[in-house]
Order: structure tokens, then sequence, then C-alpha cells
RNA sequence: CGGAGCGUAGUAUAGUGGUAGUACGCGGGCUUCGGGAGUCCGUAGUCCGAGUUCGAUUCUCGGCGCUCCGACCA
């Protein structure tokens, strides 16, 4: 992709009335645009991280047996009435307009409980449709009373949702334990470092859910964790206070703020009781279907790479996510050998299946530098009349150039 | 929802009860060309409504919007 076509452009201004971290440096460097508050416009750079993102999540949940859907936006009131979250106040609602004669109201999916049951009981009715998964990438609507910290708090916001279907709470525990373990995976890929946090399980369930947080100071949630070992939990149910000794492991407990990118619920039969999703037996008696719920939000984790990942010049995407692998810069001048080279330098990277973003604009070096380490990507490539027949090479997160030959950039960057 | 602050060109910021200024951007000219270049010309603006006033972008009230603190929050 050239610069030059780019759609969107980085600003020199800082937006004006953000403080969040994310928001500022996003908006400035033109991922996204707000369009009202926690509601944002992702532009092309942008999806491109969030779809990074979601092919991860995609890959670790399809690693595990669970097969993507998508349910609707729309979810009619008589869904959210059977398991009386019809007055939820979170819950946006609509209705068709009077000229339509029809009365139906409509609840923006906030979550898919209700929908995902109801479906199941179209295709479950016998232990050996047991156990089964499905989840769906999808934009979740939420009435927050408000909405903040950029893309940490939206009204509006992608979540990737799954629910699981299983016969006996042994397998149910498994396949909770199994998503543990993806969702771990997935955080690893997107190098953020997260706490697997006790919590208290809210309306749908008694036993402790979990959250996954990432400790960092934006974060809305207490964590009391310990420096040692796994252990840690929320401040809402947590036993232990800072200093403590850890219950598990004897190792200090402290305490930070954390952002919950994560969470999983064991539901039960909560919600296959109220649709009468039931299966047969071997015996050949009838039982409730137990489900688990387990949600990560997408664009959070954007913002929360945001947050872990920045200097004072700008974004440090990691490479798992990084909208192009390499920031080709041209410092060309008027040295049309260079312009040139360059020109051919962006054509067989592009060529051999390497992500390149190519700034090819007529703009002076320092703002094209600027705008490289603003934008954040994981390389940059520079060729200019310095570098003579090799390009310099480096990374965003580190202060080493290298002059490498063109070969040696489509070896390392791979 | 309780509290605080803020709404001025596309963006970011000054300022004034009486012709609204600067920077960036954008269009054009010349000079530049390794850390957001210089210069010249051009371009474009007071959130909405009501009130006070000869006159309101400025003062008052209301609305709407945005940010932050709190409450809320799968």
């Amino acid at each position: 992709m050239r610069i030059s076509k780019l759609f969107s452009k980085t600003s020199k201004n800082w937006p004006a009335g953000e403080e969040a971290t994310n928001a500022k440096l996003l908006i400035k460097a033109g991922y996204i645009r707000k369009s009202s508050a926690g509601v944002y416009s992702y532009l092309p750079l942008g999806w491109r991280v969030l779809n990074k993102i979601n092919d991860i999540i995609r890959e670790e949940m399809n690693s595990i047996g669970a097969q993507e859907l998508l349910m609707p936006t729309l979810v009619a009131k008589d869904y959210w009435a059977k398991t009386d979250r019809w007055e939820v106040d979170i819950a946006f609602k609509t209705k068709l307009p009077e000229t339509s004669h029809q009365s139906t109201e409509f609840g923006l999916g906030w979550t898919h409980e209700e929908v995902v049951t109801d479906l199941a009981t179209d295709f479950i009715s016998s232990y050996q449709d047991l156990p089964t998964a499905v989840y769906q990438i999808q934009n979740k609507f939420r009435a927050e009373a408000r909405a903040k910290n950029g893309l940490l708090r939206g009204r509006e916001f992608l979540m990737k949702d799954l629910y699981s279907f299983h016969a006996n709470k042994e397998d149910l525990d498994n396949y909770y334990q199994t998503v543990i373990e993806a969702y771990k995976k997935i955080l690893q890929r997107l190098d953020l470092n997260a706490k697997v946090v006790e919590a208290a399980g809210g309306a749908f369930t008694k036993e402790y859910t979990h959250e996954f947080q990432v400790l960092d100071p934006s974060g809305e949630d207490d964590v009391f964790y310990c420096d040692k070992c796994d252990f840690a939990q929320n401040k809402e149910i947590a036993k232990v206070g800072i200093g403590d000794k850890c219950p598990a492991c004897g190792g200090e407990i402290k305490e930070s703020s954390g952002i919950e990118v994560a969470n999983v619920f064991k539901l039960g039969t909560r919600f296959s009781d109220a649709f009468n999703l039931k299966f047969k037996d071997k015996d050949g008696s009838e039982q409730a279907v137990l489900m688990g719920s387990y949600g990560i939000g997408p664009s959070r984790l954007m913002g929360t790479l945001v947050e872990a990942y920045n200097d004072e010049r700008g974004i440090i995407w990691p490479e798992s996510v990084s909208p192009y692998k390499v920031h080709l810069v041209s410092l060309a001048g008027d040295n049309n050998m260079v312009a040139k080279s360059a020109e051919k330098i962006y054509t067989n990277l592009d060529k051999s299946g390497v992500e390149v973003l190519f700034d090819d604009r007529d703009i002076s070096a320092g703002h094209k530098l600027a705008d490289a380490d603003l934008l954040g990507l994981t390389w940059r490539a520079v060729v200019s009349e310095k570098t003579g027949n090799k390009i310099e090479l480096k990374q965003r997160s580190k202060p080493e150039i290298k002059l490498v030959s063109y070969e040696e950039v489509a070896k390392l960057v791979k």
C-alpha cells in the first residue's frame, strides 16, 4: 500500500479532549475516528489491525473445535423476556416504525446466550450431539451510562463470543479449562501479559468465574495477584490484601489495576432451562444441556495494546498485529536513482508476499520518519542516498539500525 | 444518573459586548530534502434555541455534544 493513496492521514495535532492514550494515538495516527462517545469507525489501517486480532482469535477457537457462525444484531423482545433480561438497563431497544403496523420490539444484541440457546434446540437432541461449541465475532451494543477510555469502554464494540454445550458437568469443566488455555495462547500471541483472575459470577452463576486482566494503570478493575505464581483475584471477591501471603504458594500479594480483556462463565442450565434445551442420554433419560459462555473483546484488545505498547513518538505494534509488516520509507529527495530503487524494492517485497506500507509521498524526511514512529509498524526500512545499494532496517521497538541487502529484508521480516 | 470542565475554519488553539487572529492542513509559485522545512499568494470558522442589548461569538437561561471523577457495567 502506498501512503500517498491511503484513505486516512496522520495529524500533527493531538485530538482535542481525549485523555486516554489509546484514543489520542489511534486518532492522531489515523487508525480510528470517533463518531460519537464510545462509537468508532475503524479506518483502513485500524481495520487491518482489528482483523489481525480477529484472525488470531479464529485460529485458536477453531483449534479447540469451535465453529464460527453469525447471529443477528436485532434480537426480538421475546428472546430476552424468556430469561427476564429485557429490562436490563444496558440494552439498547428499538422497534419498527408505526407505518409498518407491526409492534415487534428488538434489543440490539449485547450478548447472545438467548439466541444461541434457541438455535441449539434445533440441532441438539441426543448425547451424540454433544459436546459442541459455536462462536461469532460481532459488534455488541451496550447502553453504558458513560463510555470512556477510547476503545476500552464503548457503547458499540467488537466481541468474540463463544458458547459451549455439554452433557455433564465434568465435560463442561474440562472445556472451560480448554478455553482458558486457548485464551492464554491468544494473549501470548498478542504479546499481552494477562492474569487469569477469579471474579464474581454476577447474575449468571453462583460459582466464581474468571476474567483475563491485563495489568495496566489505565484499567478499571482492581486485581490482587501473587508475583510468584498464577494466583489472582478481583478486588470484588478478594479474600487477600496487599502484602498478604499468597494462599497458593506463600509469595507476596500485590495490587494493580487491570483491563478486563476476556471472561469465561459456566452458565449451567440457566439458559437451557429457559429455552427447553434438552438431550436424551444413553439410558433414554431426558436432561438439560449444560452451557458455558466465553467472551473476548478484539476492539478492547486493540486499545489495550496501544496502552501497553507506546512511547513519546507513537504506537509500537507487536508484530502479530502490525497493520503491515514493513514501513518502507523513501528518502529520495530529487534523486531519481534512489526513488527508482525504492519503487523497485516496494514492488519486489509486495510480490514476494511481504506486507509493505510504502511512504512514497513528496514530503520532508523528518515528516516521514515522524509518521513511521507514530504509526508504529514493526519494521522500518529506509532507502536513501546514504544507504547506497543497501537498506536501513530498524525495529520500532529497538534503537539499533542495520544496513542490509534487499534479500535480508525479505528474509528477516518473514 | 450525581459532580466538574469544555464547545471558535477540515484539525488544533487565541481573542473580543462593535470588521475574529495564529499554527497545521488544503490549492498554487519559488527554494529546500535524514527527524513533523523556508518563503510568497490563496482557502476556510464562532454547536443549536431563547433572553438581555442599538448591537451577542463574548453576558444569562435552556438544549445538544465531548472529556474527566463517581455511580453503573459480562
